[in-house]
DNA sequence: TCACTGACAAGGG
DNA sequence: ACCCTTGCCAGTG
């Protein structure tokens, strides 16, 4: 697992829509490659590229697990809270609703 | 090589 | 709805 790997989670996380999340499970399903951990462990190498917008992707209950490892701990909700997605108490209200998968590429 | 640690997830109780 | 176990796999010491 090295770069190409890395870049494949990056490039999904790219097509997240604003205003939506998914989750690690969704992504390492859509590559049907490595595993959840892994898409934390390919995003945590992403800080410094400031192109993929690793605040839309939340664990599966829509905590922001992943929120300390920003800048600073705040950056990933009040990104959220830009584009329009409630969070309280560290969880992305309406979960199911703002989720977006992937897989929805394929439908078209 | 072994053991342990995670931006995780699913299923059972 | 919460807690626990199991599976996961690259990094680290």
């Amino acid at each position: 697992m090295g770069a190409a790997y890395i870049e494949q989670v990056h490039d999904v996380t790219r097509l997240v829509p604003p205003g939506r999340v998914t989750t690690y499970g969704a992504i390492a399903d859509f590559l049907t490659l490595g595993s959840a951990r892994m898409v934390g462990w390919a995003l945590f190498n992403s800080l410094t590229a400031d192109d993929v917008p690793a605040h839309r992707v939340v664990n599966r209950k829509g905590e922001l697990s992943g929120r300390k490892y920003f800048r600073t701990p705040d950056v990933m909700q009040s990104r959220l809270e830009a584009e329009g997605v409630v969070v309280i108490d560290d969880r992305v209200v309406d979960f199911e609703r703002v989720f977006w998968s992937p897989t929805e590429l394929l439908d078209q």
